[in-house]
DNA sequence: TAGATTGTTAATCGATTAACAATC
DNA sequence: TAGATTGTTAATCGATTAACAATC
């Protein structure tokens, strides 16, 4: 019954949690190219989305008023749509798993820049510990609940394509963990209070061959 | 105007087609486990989700009516979702980029699993041209078109994080690719009638972060 | 048999799109 | 100024949820 009033207590839908990266990615393209300014109509005709709906978008997440025959200030519009997106927030993270994937992980750039870092991965390969990549170092699996403990992280990433990883999700969880990356093609369960966002490539790579088809109609 | 009858015409919404692959993995679970029998209502449970959207799903996807108090039979759902998914139909697919995450995509079991076949990874790199990562070559990009044509590949992945990404889908549209699976953080510039699908792991660690500070409340 | 679970039609809810006045 | 683009209210569309009879 509270007027909601609170910093962020918008209507965000899935959907739209999803499109802001993406006119983020584009303008910040715009950016790079020296362009100052951008309408929401030429989001909208660049990434073949409804005008409409981007204008609505933008009036949601910007601090200012766009300018009719202008369109948006693409500094702030950015900044703002960081904010929206909590782009600023720092948030501590580790890796489990430091085989491949956990390795190209720790140097994708990019984690750093959007507020993420990452402290360190973890390991059951006696032969990884010790090592660093990209400056962060690799600990034995069995440190880990006392070093998330300690460090009070509440942000892991499951990269162990493999197996092992409801076992990992639960030993995570055990230590504290409340949001899981999930990489595996498994399915984690987990405590009501833990979150779990799956990345699976695979299953986008058929979502990808079946919009392929439909666009060949 | 025409009645639709060709093999697959549902009105499958975007959602649906992510919800699916969430339902095939958890029933994948329980197969592992020696379950026969799932129904609707213990997965829409298991994956907190409405029971009356599973139940529906289901039987679209279905291509055997579920029997009251028991549920459907695993190995024939879990079939049927594969058809749905398209995890039948054999795909070919490059990737560009034969770096950490390249390498780690080459090493990626499930591709095979389920229908796509990784045929080689193509890099800039000399010292890279002739190695092979899990039986995958990795060629000299240049050797990119010529290939591709040959071999009437239509999927790539941009396993790039880094630059140049533009420039890679520039090359891959005008080899044929009309797929194109991109892990950078770019924004890619495509004709219509080629299909981009991004995978952005910063982004999706953002709307971790997000439903985790949900979740808090 | 009794009742858990199904498939499906109808009702609701929310997101997308249309329309339009305001304005730089 | 004229008109491109904005913000916003209303209409439409589609997806989710409710309700319920059918049935193993």
């Amino acid at each position: 019954m509270e007027p909601e009033k609170s910093s962020q207590r918008y209507k965000i839908s899935k959907a739209m949690l999803e499109r802001i990266p993406k006119y983020y990615y584009y303008i910040k393209e715009l950016k790079r190219r020296g362009e100052e300014y951008i309408s929401s109509a030429e989001v909208a005709t660049a990434l073949r989305l409804n005008a409409i709906q981007v204008r609505k978008e933008f009036a949601e997440v910007s601090s200012v008023a766009g300018k009719p025959r202008i369109g948006f200030r693409i500094d702030t519009l950015l900044k703002d749509m960081e904010v929206f997106l909590g782009y600023n927030n720092i948030d501590e993270v580790i890796i489990v798993g430091a085989g491949r994937l956990g390795q190209a992980l720790m140097f994708y750039d990019g984690f750093q820049k959007y507020g993420f870092n990452i402290v360190a991965a973890f390991d059951n390969n006696p032969k990884l510990f010790g090592m660093t990549f990209n400056e962060k170092p690799v600990l034995d699996i069995n440190e880990l609940p006392q070093f998330v403990q300690q460090m009070n992280i509440k942000m892991a990433i499951i990269a162990l394509p493999k197996q092992y990883t409801q076992e990992v999700a639960n030993l995570l969880v055990k230590s504290g963990i409340k949001g899981i990356l999930n990489f595996s093609q498994r399915f984690l369960e987990v405590p009501e209070d833990v979150v779990v966002q799956d990345i699976n490539i695979v299953a986008t790579l058929a979502i990808l061959a079946r919009n392929m088809k439909k666009r060949q109609e």
